[in-house]
This record gives C-alpha cells, sequence and structure tokens, in this order.
DNA sequence: GATCCGACAATCC
DNA sequence: GGATTGTCGGATC
C-alpha cells in the first residue's frame, strides 16, 4: 500500500497551516504521495505531462487544479471546469478550485462535493484519499486523530516488543493495562485533566535519552496516580511527581509490570505525547486502537466493528426512542421530567459480548445526551434557581468481553467518554463536576460471556429498585456450524443441552438464548443484537425461535436482513439482522429495505421468526413431499479435488490423446454452467473395468489423484469414497429419461429461479437439484410465482441470494391438486415458457431470467402460466405476494394437521424441546 | 446415503 | 477494485 494515511493527515496539516499560493499545489501532491519527480518537473513548468494550460495544474486521470483571485464564484468556476473538454478528455477524478481562502473541490467518480475554508482542509483528507490509491476508505474516522493515534500506538506497542518478553498471558495482560494507562494520561494532559503537556515534558526533561529509566518514570507515576492528594507517601516522591493529581477510579490500582523502553521507543513516546489527544472518539478510537494491537485483527482492520449507524439500529428501537417520547410527553410537567431524570440514573445497559465497548459508549453517550435536554427543559419549567448534576454513572454500564486488551480499552474508553459528555455539560450550562478524582468505571468483565453467570455480572433482581430497568445490546460473534472451534462447539451444547440442536444454530444464537433467559418474566428487561441473518432463514428457523417463544419471550422489533457495512477496507461479507427481544405485549416495529435501499416502518401485532409480520408459523424441513409423489434429489457430487470434472481444452486434449476417451466422458452442469451457458465435462466412469481403465493411462492418473484427495480427507466420508476412486462421490445421475434441473443458488433478481429440462445425456452436479421422473406440468408449476413466493419466504439464503432446498423448500411446498384437463393446459403454457427460451438462442438463462433485460414475451409466457397455476388454488385471483402466502401457509398448516391425525408422530417435532 | 452452510469466494466488467 | 453472483466439500444426521 501506499502512503501511509497518517503522513498524509501530517503533511496536509502543514500544508494548508499558513498557505503559499505558489507551492500550495506542489505540497498537496507530496502530502498525497506523488513522486518527487514529477512534482520538481511540474514545479519546473517543462512537464509534458501537464495537461493544462496557463497556470493550471492538470495529471491525467488523477486532478485538475485552478487557483483564482479572492473573490471569485468558487463553486460556478469548479462547475464549468467539471464539463470542460480537458477534464473529460484526460479522465480527470478530482477538480479542485481555491482562492486560498477557502477551496471547492469535486470528485467526479464519487459524484461528491467539498466545500471547506482552506484552515479546515486538513481535516478533510479523506476527500481525495483516492489520489494516494486508497479507494473509499480504509478505515477512516471523521476526525484524523483517531487514525493517527492508533497507528503511533500501533508502532509503539512494536518497539516495545521487541526489546520486552510476551511470551506468557500474564506479560500481556501487563502490556494491555500499560497501554492503556499511558493513553489516558496521553488525553489527560491534553484536556485539562493533567497540567497541558505534564507527563510528556517530563520524560523528556527526567529520563536518559537511551530510555534506560523510562520504566522507572512510569512506576512512580503510576504510584503518585493511585495516591490521595493529602497521602503522606508522596513527600517522599520527586518534586516533578508530586505535582500530578489523583487519579482513581481503579485505574492505577494494581500494581502492574512496566515494559522496558530503548532510545527509539523514548522518541515515540515523547512523539505521540507532543500530538493533540483531545479530539479522539472513544467509539470508533477503540476498535482502531485494538485492531492495531491485536495480533489476529491485524490483517482484518476492523471488520467486525460495528458502525455507528448499525449500533443506532440497535439501541434506538431498544429505549432511546422510548425516553425521548417520555420527554416529549413531560415537557411541561416537572414533576415527570424529575421522575425521567431519576429513570435515566437507574436504568442498566449490558453488553455480553462488549469488544472494545462501542455499544456502551455510544449509549453512554446518547444517554448523556437527553439527560441535558431534560435538564434543560426543567430549567425552563421549574422557577427555582435548582442546580442540576448528571446523574448517570458508568457503574449503570455492564460488558462480558473474552479479549483481556479490548476489556481493558472499553473500561478505558468509558472514562473518556464520561470526561467528554463533562465537557459538552460544561459548555452548555456553565458548571460540571470535577475531572478527578475518577468516579467508578464500567462493570467491564473480561470473560467467556456463554461460560459466565450474566446474573452475576449485571445482577437486576438483588439490586432492582421499582422501576429500574435493564436494555441488553450488543453485537456478538457469528460463526456457522462448520466454522467453530472444539471449545465453542462445547459452550453451545453445555447451553443448549439436548443432543443435537445446538449443532447447526450459529455461534450467535448462543447469545439469543441467554438473553430470553435472562428476561423471561421481566417485563422492565429488553434485548437487542446484531445477527447474521441466517438465524431467521432456512433450516435454523425451528431449531432456535421455538426455544426462544417457549419462554414466553417475543421479538419486539426487528431490521430485516441487510448487507454488513463499515468502513473498513475488508470489511466483513454477511448480510444481517437486528433483532429486539421482550416479553411485553403490544404493537411490534417491523423496519424493511426497499429495493431503493429506503427503510420504511411497519407496525404490526407480532413478528414472526422470519422477521415478518403476522402469522407466526415455522415451516420444518421434511425428507419427503408433503403431498406430491415425485421427489427431488440432489445433483451428483464428485469430491474429487476437480480431477473427474474437465473443461473443453481438458476434455479436447483427453480425446485427442485416446479416442476411447470420449465413450467415458459426459457434459456436466452446475449452476454456473447452466445459467450461463458455460460448457463442462466429467470423466462418468460408472461400469468401466480395471481393464479398460488401464488402457487410459491420463484417465487413470486422474482417478489416482481423485484416491489421494480422498484419503487426504478430514472427512471420514470421503476417506471411504476412496476405495471407488473413478465414481464421483456421491452419484444420483439417472441413467436414463428426462430431469428437472434447479439451481440451488441464484440471484436474488431473478423474477423467477430458472429451471432446466434435461435430459440423462447431460449430468447435473451437485450446485443443482434434480426432479427425475417430473415433466412438463411439474416444471410448470415449479416455474410459476406461487412456487417462487414460497420459495422467497421459506429458503435460506447465501447472503440474499435465493437458496433452494429439497427439504425447506420443494418438501414443504403443497402441490395444488389438477385434473387432467388443468393439467394439460399448464403443460401447454409451460411448453411456451420453455418454446420461447428457445428463441433466444445467444442469451444465456442468467439474460433471460434478468430483471432489466428479460425478453417481454417471455414475461408475458410466464405471466399465463402463474394465472393459470394460481387458478388451480382458487378461482379468485391473488392480490400479492402477501395473500398467496398466506392461501399457502393455511394449505401447509392443514396437510401438516392431516399428517399428524393419520399417524400420530413418534418423536417430538424438532423445535419444541422443554427449555428447563 | 443425503444435504446445509459459509463475519464467503471467485469472477466479471 | 467494486459489483455481481454462485463453487466446493466438511460436517452432520
Amino acid at each position: 500500500m501506499a502512503i501511509s494515511q497518517a503522513r498524509i493527515i501530517e503533511s496536509m496539516e502543514q500544508a494548508c497551516s499558513n498557505p503559499n499560493p505558489d507551492e500550495f499545489i506542489f505540497s498537496f501532491l507530496d502530502a498525497y504521495g506523488f513522486p518527487k519527480s514529477t512534482i520538481t518537473r511540474l514545479r519546473n513548468g517543462d512537464d509534458s505531462r501537464n495537461v493544462a494550460s496557463g497556470n493550471d495544474i492538470g495529471l491525467k486521470k488523477k486532478l485538475y487544479f485552478r487557483s483564482v483571485p479572492e473573490g471569485t464564484d468558487l463553486n460556478a468556476e469548479a462547475d464549468s471546469l467539471k464539463a470542460s473538454e480537458v477534464v473529460s478528455r484526460n479522465d480527470i477524478r478530482f477538480v479542485i478550485v481555491t482562492d486560498f481562502k477557502s477551496l471547492v473541490a469535486f470528485d467526479l467518480k464519487a459524484e461528491e462535493r467539498l466545500e471547506t475554508s482552506m484552515d479546515e482542509l486538513d481535516k478533510q483528507y479523506a476527500f481525495f484519499l483516492p489520489l494516494a490509491g486508497y479507494e473509499k476508505a480504509v478505515m477512516y474516522s471523521e476526525h484524523p486523530a483517531d487514525v493517527k493515534a492508533s497507528e503511533k500506538m500501533g508502532r509503539l506497542f512494536d518497539l516495545i516488543r521487541e526489546r520486552n518478553d510476551l511470551s506468557k498471558p500474564e506479560d500481556i495482560h501487563a502490556l494491555n493495562v500499560f497501554l492503556t494507562r499511558l493513553l489516558f494520561c496521553f488525553y489527560a494532559e491534553d484536556t485539562g485533566i493533567f497540567d497541558q503537556g505534564q507527563m510528556t515534558s517530563a520524560i523528556q526533561s527526567t529520563t536518559s535519552e537511551d530510555g534506560s529509566d523510562v520504566d522507572q518514570f512510569f512506576t512512580d507515576l503510576f504510584t503518585v496516580l493511585n495516591l490521595e492528594d493529602k497521602a503522606p507517601e508522596r513527600e517522599s516522591m520527586a518534586a516533578h511527581f508530586q505535582k500530578f493529581p489523583y487519579v482513581n477510579g481503579g485505574l492505577f490500582e494494581k500494581d502492574e509490570p512496566i515494559p522496558e523502553f530503548g532510545r527509539k521507543a523514548r522518541r515515540l513516546l515523547i512523539d505521540c505525547g507532543n500530538m493533540d489527544w483531545s479530539e479522539i472518539n472513544p467509539d470508533i478510537f477503540g476498535s482502531m486502537f485494538q485492531a492495531v494491537i491485536d495480533e489476529e485483527q491485524r490483517g482484518n482492520l476492523g471488520q467486525h466493528y460495528t458502525s455507528v449507524s448499525n449500533i443506532m439500529k440497535v439501541i434506538q428501537p431498544l429505549f432511546l426512542d422510548k425516553l425521548y417520547a417520555e420527554l416529549e410527553k413531560s415537557r411541561e410537567n416537572e414533576r415527570k421530567l424529575k421522575e425521567l431524570l431519576l429513570r435515566l440514573q437507574n436504568l442498566h445497559i449490558f453488553d455480553p459480548a462488549c469488544g472494545s465497548g462501542n455499544f456502551l459508549i455510544i449509549a453512554y453517550k446518547e444517554l448523556r445526551k437527553l439527560e441535558m435536554e431534560v435538564i434543560d427543559t426543567l430549567n425552563t419549567v421549574s422557577d427555582q434557581t435548582e442546580m442540576y448534576y448528571s446523574g448517570i454513572k458508568l457503574s449503570q454500564f455492564y460488558g462480558i468481553e473474552i479479549d483481556d486488551f479490548a476489556h481493558e480499552v472499553a473500561i478505558l474508553s468509558l472514562w473518556l467518554a464520561e470526561h467528554q459528555m463533562n465537557m459538552a455539560f460544561k459548555e452548555k450550562f456553565g458548571y460540571a463536576d470535577a475531572d478527578l478524582p475518577l468516579r467508578d468505571s464500567g462493570n467491564i468483565i473480561c470473560g467467556n460471556s456463554l461460560k459466565i453467570d450474566w446474573q452475576e455480572v449485571c445482577p437486576f433482581l438483588c439490586s432492582r429498585k421499582i422501576d429500574s430497568e435493564v436494555y441488553i445490546c450488543g453485537n456478538p460473534p457469528f460463526l456457522g456450524y462448520n466454522s467453530r472451534s472444539s471449545e465453542q462447539q462445547d459452550e453451545m451444547r453445555l447451553l443448549f443441552g439436548d443432543k443435537q440442536s445446538y449443532k447447526k444454530l450459529d455461534y450467535v444464537s448462543s447469545w439469543f438464548l441467554l438473553a430470553s433467559k435472562y428476561i423471561a418474566n421481566n417485563e422492565s428487561i429488553f434485548a437487542a443484537f446484531v445477527a447474521t441473518s441466517s438465524i431467521c432463514q432456512g433450516m435454523q428457523v425451528p431449531f432456535l425461535w421455538p426455544r426462544i417463544f417457549g419462554l414466553g419471550v417475543n421479538i419486539s422489533f426487528a431490521y430485516s436482513n441487510f448487507a454488513w457495512e463499515n468502513a473498513a477496507r475488508n470489511k466483513a461479507a454477511v448480510n444481517v439482522v437486528v433483532i429486539g427481544l421482550g416479553v411485553s405485549k403490544g404493537k411490534k416495529r417491523l423496519f424493511c429495505l426497499s429495493k431503493e435501499g429506503v427503510w420504511s416502518e411497519e407496525l404490526t401485532e407480532s413478528i414472526n421468526a422470519y422477521l415478518v409480520g403476522g402469522s407466526s408459523i415455522i415451516v420444518n424441513n421434511r425428507s419427503k413431499p408433503i403431498n406430491k409423489n415425485i421427489e427431488m434429489q440432489y445433483g451428483s457430487m464428485p469430491n474429487d479435488g476437480g480431477n473427474l470434472l474437465l473443461s473443453p481444452t481438458e476434455k479436447n486434449d483427453l480425446i485427442s490423446e485416446d479416442p476411447e476417451t470420449a465413450h467415458w466422458v459426459k457434459p456436466i452442469l452446475g449452476a454456473q454452467e447452466f445459467l450461463n451457458g458455460k460448457k463442462r465435462y466429467c470423466l462418468w466412469l460408472k461400469g468401466i473395468t480395471e481393464e479398460e481403465l488401464n488402457q487410459l493411462p491420463s484417465v487413470k492418473a486422474r482417478v489416482e489423484n481423485v484416491r489421494s484427495v480422498r484419503l487426504a480427507s478430514k472427512s471420514p466420508g470421503a476417506n471411504k469414497a476412496a476405495a471407488t476412486p473413478h465414481l464421483f462421490w456421491f452419484a444420483s445421475h439417472p441413467d436414463k429419461g428426462t430431469y428437472l434441473l434447479v439451481p440451488k443458488v441464484s440471484s436474488e433478481r431473478r423474477p423467477y429461479v430458472p429451471i432446466g429440462l434435461l435430459d440423462s445425456s447431460t449430468v447435473s452436479s451437485d450446485a443443482n437439484l434434480i426432479v427425475p421422473n417430473a415433466g412438463v406440468f411439474e416444471f410448470g408449476v415449479l416455474t410459476s410465482e406461487m412456487h417462487n413466493d414460497w420459495m422467497r419466504a421459506v429458503a435460506g439464503r447465501l447472503e440474499s441470494r435465493y437458496r433452494y432446498s429439497a427439504t425447506l423448500v420443494y418438501n414443504t411446498f403443497p402441490w395444488p391438486e389438477a385434473n387432467d384437463q388443468q393439467r394439460k393446459k399448464i403443460e401447454e403454457l409451460a411448453e411456451e415458457v420453455l418454446l420461447l427460451r428457445e428463441d433466444y438462442p445467444d442469451k444465456s438463462l442468467s439474460k433471460l431470467y434478468d430483471p432489466k433485460e428479460m425478453p417481454e414475451p417471455l414475461r408475458e409466457a410466464h405471466k399465463a402460466l402463474d394465472r393459470a397455476v394460481e387458478k388451480l388454488y382458487r378461482e379468485k385471483p391473488f392480490r400479492d405476494a402477501t395473500e398467496r402466502l398466506e392461501h399457502l401457509f393455511a394449505l401447509y398448516e392443514k396437510l401438516i394437521a392431516e399428517e399428524k391425525a393419520k399417524k400420530p408422530a413418534k418423536k417430538q417435532p424438532k423445535g419444541v424441546i422443554d427449555n428447563g
């Protein structure tokens, strides 16, 4: 990667502090890492690469810069440049116009405008980051201070690590504690908690340059910070230590070893101290700091930190909205406002997977803001001149975090947040609590959230006063069933108790279960988490939700499926939901994202496990169709390390080597090939003799490769299949006849999952499901809107893609009844769809079913088929998907009830488990 | 013997 | 490089 962001910020600060009109653009280019040679030649005016004329500077694909006299309309100038021929011809990204008082810039790719005064320009450094090769943000905060601070701390950490042995966990813990204490001191000396620069200048003037006594300095400093102002021990300390105040709050309480410093580390320490730490944001800085320090997280800088907008999706419906509504109701009523203040001082916020404390910090700040509004309102309502102080304490905030460093950062960040809010309070009301000594810290425990009793961390039963409330929130980790460690698997087993149900659930569902148990029967306790959307889709639903609903807990609000977003460069690729839990009755809030990307809110009686309003139905998977005698199967899975599969070239090579091979090669379709009209082949060696195989050395070599791949596998099933390496690991391919082919995963943009009618000369891989023995009638029904609506409702998803499954979609689908005449009608219309597809031989199914490209005649043919299939269910047309689903769900329930009546179930149905 | 999933993974412009 | 869109095989019953 190019130049570091911290360097850009520093250079920009210099370039903008007192801009020299002749030099500014060159400093600017230098800041963003343009080569020195380019800059020198531009300055000398002899560069043929300057595409601009006059005094302007223009660099192909990069920027176009123009300076104008003061008083010029910068926006108009920028707009005309933007539209100019020279800019479009040279594919310019940024247009910049300035009179050295203000600056207007336009990013032509992102179509964003920047208007700023010159002395604020450095704060907008991120706008121009694409010039340095950072497309969008790597991970930047709105405040450059966070980026600089975390990078510097990361470097300091590296230097400390070089000198100090960190092999034992207690060493690492000691360093974690040291770094958070150091961070506090940096912050303190820039924000008036200490005297300005007090610590840094003491280091500079009293420690030796080789850094050898820096550790002793910190030992003494931390001792004095833990001594009360009047403590006699202070007398024996050196004078410059005695000037430091008593901090308390537990931050400097324990004696922890201090790492040794060298010359370089000491210098960097002083550099850090000379930075301005007053502007760092505890909410984002915590995650960044953690990401820089934590070995594991360095590779995926902040992939999983929760953005403020996502945190707000959790805490607004969870408690903030209610509290603000209370304020609105109480505006004129002094007594009620005082009650609200009291309520704010008695509620508890608990994040049982708190990381470096994002949720707690945002929640804290938001509650303090609300409290300020309440106090402001009280001041206008009441006649007395009472002085209201903030009553919200950090001890109302609880957290559990498994990572030691993150948990230290969380504690510290809460203090910093408290201090910042105190300053905001002082600014508004002119008075505030004293900065020091620090009050109680948040109750952040380092431990495993799934093993600790939450009641002990946040004991609502004992400390609970009347009307006190607990709000649980957070973003616990997601881990699918085949990506967990055995420890994590054990934790889930202990938690879920019974034999199997936990194995297919995501790790995050553990937090849902624990929260539900904690909530059960308590009307003043609510929880809300971010979770992977898969806990509300497909197979997980019947395992998880009946247990939660069985505890009397329901979904009080939800944000349905949306793509994970944050500012990290490698942000995690996952779709998420936000789910609120509680026992209260009343309307539920359901937030849905429209196709245009706009959130809308709906009030509904109940929200079901699929995060849809209304019907509380849960669809169980089944191994046989509910009312159909034709079964759907998996396609054939090679499990071959690629050795039985052939690209067209490989196929041709094999056959030209030995024409006999042609007998053993069949075309194979994955979903990719089926949907996009690509070609792929496979060795289908069913029935080949040893002798025949020996005649084909290249084929035999491939077969032997399959054997070793399967032997090397961790899966016992694959090991077993090494005995028959010439065969597919799982082969369902019919020897003769036709079959229907349904791709297992396909794009959610399509109105219909494209289904094919194939014959047995073509193999289908396990990327598809197949229905042998099915005909055009079955094709017609499965292709209908009716069936696709069912699929959309009950199928699992890959992120947001459709994931068709036999057990969840096909086997649960209630087929319509049809007499001969009706069957014939469907067959005709289905045939029409198949024929129309053939009218476009050069368009793949992927194109034919792209909503933007779907040919009108094909669309019409589908519509006609849709109507005919609907008619099999009822004469009156359905209004919309909701009505179709209501009908299908009713039919489903009826069929399930009939089935139960016929043969009383031996086993309990999957979902219903006692929660004892 | 069957089948679901992936804080994904590969491909396509 | 970001938008699009479906592989592959382990793990589990």
